[in-house]
DNA sequence: TGTACATCAGTGAACGCGCGTTCACTGATGTAC
DNA sequence: TGTACATCAGTGAACGCGCGTTCACTGATGTAC
């Protein structure tokens, strides 16, 4: 009790609850501010109240929770994207629609980046294949992950067409690699230091880029 | 004596020679399989035999070792732009040839984080800008850094008239975004699976959207 | 409805590990005369 | 050319730290009769 107490917490029983789930929430919050390397076990039981060990109840060892933490942020990204792309409903043609589309996945993507940039590294610091493997605990609320998403909406403009159907095949390659190159130079690299005006400016003509480009 | 034998050197003296040197190449050696984390400072004193205070002599800590490792990292990718580059002497047209060199920086950047996936990791892993700060130790022959040598280009690509000129400014950030990106998605990224033809093929699409896009 | 007992989810204590870093030291080198 | 001495570049020993992980345990919960 004492010790709940020292910890900020109420554990009314001896039993936690739900430990599983506070130490992914745990995790998750040490992921924000501090990314995939800032995910560390001890300091999650810590949060939560409860010896170090005890989380070896609910997770095989380090390395699962941050799978859990990773797929939590990958989830995120998927539901930004999929409000980014509600936010879309009242459009006017076919192909202005399929091309909005990409853009705010775009949109979603970079500001995710910037707003949870340390969820962002997390989700893609760690050894796996988004794409692949793992159900829906890296899914949106429409059971697509982030790589699903972009994918759809790709086969969306070539349907309204706006991409010609032989430049389809991987073309989530390289609007992905674009896209993940700039956040990753805005937020831990050489492009760091930007005004948050020349940023959003480059985002734009990046976006452009890839809409010419593909 | 005994020592050095044991760590399979050869110390003809009790001091060392050039320890600054030797301390810095086995960081490199630590980076390149291993990326930034492996870069330790207890390893690096290890492998050059000697005591690990020893270091201090030479860098004022842990980070100074690293940072010097990231500048060689960024040395080499500039070499290997430069060497790319150079390969292009015999060429036609003055358009083909800035175009031609825009790729050459583009193959040149992702084979590096191909066949070097460490020191590319830290050359960006690590805080700091490599455009801004820095002199020397993180240029090629040229005496330019990586981000210049594009810079560079891109000013012959307006030169040559294959760039409009309004598009020149900040142009450098969008091809370095979508070059990074893929680099970072091919090699610690979901696209790690790919096969060798098909990585080639993509890498190849990403150089052609960044020069119709641009 | 009450009791006996198996199962579950925590505790308590301890490990070994390797790291970065500091201190006082000593052997080697170079310089002034 | 030789010697005295300051400076330099290593050594030796030790620190505290926090981590992941293992072990044997005990209090709480749920289930069968």
């Amino acid at each position: 009790m004492l010790d709940a107490i020292r910890h900020g917490r109420s554990r009314r029983t001896y039993h936690h609850g739900d430990l599983r789930r506070a130490l992914l929430e745990a995790g998750i919050a040490l992921a924000r501010d501090g990314g995939p390397d800032a995910v560390i076990l001890r300091e999650a039981t810590r949060r939560v109240g409860v010896v170090p060990n005890a989380a070896y109840r609910h997770f095989a060892n380090r390395q699962a929770l941050l799978l859990a933490v990773r797929a939590a942020a990958l989830a995120a990204l998927a539901i930004a994207m999929e409000e980014e792309l509600a936010r879309l409903r009242a459009s006017n043609s076919h192909a202005g629609f399929a091309r909005a589309s990409l853009r705010a996945i775009g949109i979603a993507y970079l500001r995710f980046a910037r707003k949870e940039p340390g969820l962002f590294r997390t989700a893609f610091a760690v050894p796996g294949d988004p794409e692949t493997a793992g159900g829906s605990e890296m899914a949106g609320k429409s059971g697509l992950n982030p790589f699903q998403l972009l994918g759809v909406t790709l086969d969306r403009m070539v349907e309204a067409g706006v991409l010609v159907a032989e430049h389809r095949p991987g073309a989530e390659y390289l609007a992905w690699a674009a896209v993940h190159g700039l956040a990753m130079l805005v937020l831990e690299g050489p492009l760091r230091r930007l005004k948050r005006k020349q940023t959003r400016d480059i985002e734009q003509r990046l976006l452009e880029m890839i809409e010419k480009g593909l």
